[in-house]
DNA sequence: CCCTGATTCGC
DNA sequence: GCGAATCAGG
């Protein structure tokens, strides 16, 4: 699978709405989760809360030996320990431990749910599913307005229109419904057809052979989920 | 073990 | 640019 921009877009809202990289990668389908997080750290999309990040203070001694990545004029010095626990005792100075920092939600809205993590989810096309609570204001009702009684328009004033249908005229539709001229065909009907003689030519057609159907369409979004 | 995100690095 | 492999914390 390649980066659309409409994955892009599904990876990008998800992401910034809290999702974890494997459901971005469910939903996305044919990536991986790392390919997920690879990709969004690419877009730069990388702050978030991680597991592993939480207590990140200034350790140098980070990323040991890692297993062919010994950069050439480094010394070897393949310690046996893999885990070497820091020296817990000094660190007790923590005015603020992370609180003020995760920047993940920089929402000024007043959150009075303390610091629970808002529950998002995303339906088929990466569209946030809101709960409840997170139901934006609605938008303020129009004005009253008088109501004016619809004018037929001119152009369909000698059209047959839905209301014109009776089983004597021919009820092909002509154009497509909501558009300002649509309208039914209106000619005399074949005697026994809800159509002209002209539009079942139309309506019924000769069943074709086994053989020579056309190929089904094809599926949207490229067909079902590969999981 | 499972999960998570971060990082590296060969392609 | 991509993502598997890997690391590391929960």
């Amino acid at each position: 699978m390649s980066w659309t921009e409409e994955r892009i877009a599904t990876l990008t809202k998800m992401w910034e709405g809290g999702a974890t990289a494997s459901e971005i990668a469910t939903e996305l389908g044919g990536v991986s989760r790392n390919a997920v997080i690879g990709k969004a750290h690419r877009l730069g999309l990388k702050a978030r809360p991680s597991p592993v990040k939480a207590n990140d203070k200034k350790k140098a001694a980070k990323k040991k030996a890692a297993p062919a990545k010994a950069p050439p004029p480094k010394a070897k010095a393949p310690a046996p320990a893999k885990k070497a626990k820091e020296a817990p005792a000094t660190a007790k100075p923590e005015p603020k431990p992370a609180a003020a920092s995760p920047g993940t939600n920089s929402q000024p809205i007043p959150n009075r749910q303390e610091d629970l993590p808002k529950i998002v989810s995303y339906g088929p096309g990466g569209f946030l599913r809101q709960g409840p609570g997170d139901q934006q204001a609605p938008i303020p009702p129009a004005p009253p307005r008088r109501l004016v009684p619809a004018k037929p328009d001119p152009s369909i004033a000698d059209k047959t229109s839905l209301l014109d249908l009776n089983d004597r005229v021919c009820r092909w539709p002509m154009g497509h419904p909501g558009e300002p001229d649509f309208h039914f065909c209106g000619v005399k009907v074949n005697p026994g057809f809800p159509y002209c003689v002209e539009h079942c030519g139309r309506a019924y057609q000769a069943q074709l052979p086994r053989g020579a159907r056309r190929p089904p369409p094809p599926l949207p979004f490229g067909g079902p989920r590969v999981r």
